[in-house]
DNA sequence: CCCTAATCATTAGTACCCTAACGATATATC
DNA sequence: GATATATCGTTAGGGTACTAATGATTAGGG
C-alpha cells in the first residue's frame, strides 16, 4: 500500500509550477522595471505592431476585461498607444509608441536569461522531450469538452 | 538558419501552460462554487489542521500578506476559524470548520478530474518522466542564486 | 534584566485575472 | 431600410498575488 498522505499529487506539482514560473518571472522582470504581462504584451507587438485588443487578448489566453485594463495603464505609462480601426470602427488597434519600442532588446534579453535560469543542466533531448509534453497537456487543456 | 521569427520559445510555451492550468483549474474549482488558491488552502488543512499562515505561505509559496488576506475571505465565509497559538502568541493557527470540512470530498474529487483531464492520453512512464522534468525545473526556479 | 534582533501577522497600495452587464458598431436577414 | 444578431471594448466588482511599512511577540546577548 502507497501512503497516500505522503504522495505528492500531480496537480499539485502542476500548481506549484505554476505559481513558481509567475513568481519568477515578475522578479526577473522587476530587474527591467516591467510588469511581467506588460513585457509579454509588448513582445507580441514587437512581433506584429498594431495587433487590435481582442488579438492580444487570445494570444495571451486572458479575458478581454483584462486586456483593457493592462493597456490603459500602459497607455499611460506612454508604451503604447491606442487608435481606433478606420475600416472597423468596434476595434481598438494598439501601437508601440517610441519609449515602448526602446525596451525591445532589454525585455526579449531579459526573457532569454528566464529561460536559461530555469534549464540550467538541461540538454537539447530533455527541452524537446518537455516541449513535446507541454504542448499535449496545453492541447488537453484547451480544447473543447 | 532557423527562421527565430517563427519559433514559439520555450518561456513563451510556459508561460502559456501556466496561464492555461490556472484558467482551467479556476473552471474546476468554480463548478463546485470554490476559487482555486481557498480550495488549495482547505486541501492543506485536510492533510493537517492547525496549520500557521506562515507554515501556509510557505507550502503555497506565497508571501504571507498573500495569505492574511484569502484567510480573512475564507474566516468570513465560515471555512475556516483562526485562533492565537497560546505557546506562541505571534502565531495565528487556522482550523478548518464543520463547513469547511464538509468540502473534502467535492474538493479532492474535482482535483483529481483536473488531474485526469490534463492528463489525457498520458501513460504512466510519460507521467513518470514529466513528474522529473518539473521537479528539476522547479529546483532551478526556486534554489536561492 | 534590558536591549536588540528575529519572527509572525496585518495594512496599504498596485497589478493581474475573472465574470457579468453594458454600449457602440458592424453584419445578416427580411 | 429596419430589425435582429454578433463582435469589440469598457465598466464594475471580486479574488489572487506582490512589495513595503508597521506592530506585536519572542528569543538572544550582554
Amino acid at each position: 500500500m502507497i501512503d497516500e498522505t505522503q504522495r505528492v499529487k500531480d496537480w499539485e506539482l502542476l500548481a506549484q509550477f505554476s505559481q513558481a514560473y509567475r513568481t519568477l518571472s515578475d522578479a526577473f522582470m522587476e530587474q527591467i522595471t516591467m510588469h511581467r504581462a506588460q513585457a509579454t504584451v509588448l513582445c507580441k507587438l514587437f512581433m506584429q505592431d498594431g495587433l487590435t485588443q481582442s488579438e492580444i487578448a487570445q494570444q495571451l489566453a486572458v479575458q478581454g476585461a483584462t486586456v483593457t485594463d493592462m493597456l490603459q495603464r500602459m497607455e499611460e505609462n506612454k508604451l503604447v498607444t491606442r487608435r481606433r480601426d478606420p475600416e472597423d470602427n468596434r476595434l481598438v488597434r494598439v501601437y508601440l509608441t517610441e519609449e515602448g519600442r526602446k525596451r525591445e532588446r532589454a525585455i526579449t534579453e531579459q526573457f532569454l536569461k528566464l529561460e536559461s535560469h530555469i534549464f540550467e543542466a538541461f540538454d537539447e533531448h530533455e527541452r524537446a522531450q518537455l516541449r513535446h509534453l507541454l504542448t499535449r497537456m496545453l492541447h488537453n487543456m484547451t480544447s473543447e469538452r
